[in-house]
DNA sequence: ATGAGTGCAAAGGCTTTGCATTAGG
DNA sequence: CCTAATGCAAAGCCTTTGCACTCAT
């Protein structure tokens, strides 16, 4: 999944930044890194309960930034607050594992026949609607282990 | 995709609300016939703007109601407040065409075999994650129609 | 120097809740 | 009758914003 070096994951990143003129700073690079570490979407509230001398407005200003550049997409999960993760391609393409009891969210890769048949169908569905197609989003619902074990 | 008459969607929706010890009052069978009658997810506000005669916190309370006894489920989208539409099996299995720029939801529909190599990849997936599958949430990316054509 | 980036605190907006009233079984 | 449901208004919570300060170029 990870085919990116975190080197050439910070260069990108400060490519895109680049590119809508913003400057690659000490914070953005620290959320990045943080993201970059973790196995599923983050909320603003998980970074900063991880990484105590990050400000909430900072983290929420900066993921707007890094997500205006193209560097981290936002991900909408079952619960209330919205999380995020590095764009698709500097964190590959995944999907996501669920949990409806407790909201906590896995990345995961489907076999590639079945994102290759996906992909096409899909084509074929946004033709018909004259849609612009540019991704898809894939979540599985359902419970985790430890949800399953712990209720009926 | 409606298989189910209005007839029939209340009736199961009582069913639930019963099962959960609640009653179908009129403002619950007043949502569900605004989400019968809607092809995409609505949120609270689209629904106080369709009917005026139902106050938000009626409507934020009795949608939570209606998730709860399985009536209904909640949608999410690219925008910032949450929608809400017929649980699947009441409004049949479908999937969402996003734009992630106006943040429009429509409700469509996938190839019947992509659908079921799609549901086959999922649970073996699922399986090796230990994870109990429920079902799915498939969501198409992209620009409508409309904003593909007003900008960029 | 000069504008971007930062941090604190206050404001904003969607959603939830307390409480008195009304309706349904 | 008695509890569930309703409506209004107030409170909550995540997120955004104003403003003065700091940092990098």
């Amino acid at each position: 999944m990870a085919a990116h070096t975190s080197k050439a994951v910070h260069a990108t990143a400060m490519e895109r930044l680049a590119t809508i003129h913003q400057r690659y700073s000490s914070r953005r690079r620290r959320l990045v890194d943080v993201l970059m570490q973790s196995a599923h979407p983050m909320t603003a509230t998980d970074i900063v309960a991880l990484d105590g001398d990050l400000p909430q407005s900072s983290v929420y200003r900066n993921l707007t930034v890094l997500e205006s550049a193209g560097v981290v997409v936002k991900v909408l999960t079952n619960g209330d607050r919205a999380a995020f993760e590095l764009a698709e391609d500097l964190k590959g393409h995944h999907h996501h594992l669920v949990c409806t009891s407790c909201g906590m969210v896995l990345d995961v890769e489907i076999p590639a026949d079945v994102e290759r048949l996906l992909t096409k169908g899909m084509s074929a569905v946004a033709d018909v609607h004259a849609f612009d197609l540019h991704g898809h989003r894939l979540d599985l619902l359902g419970r985790c282990t430890s949800c399953a074990s712990t209720a009926g």
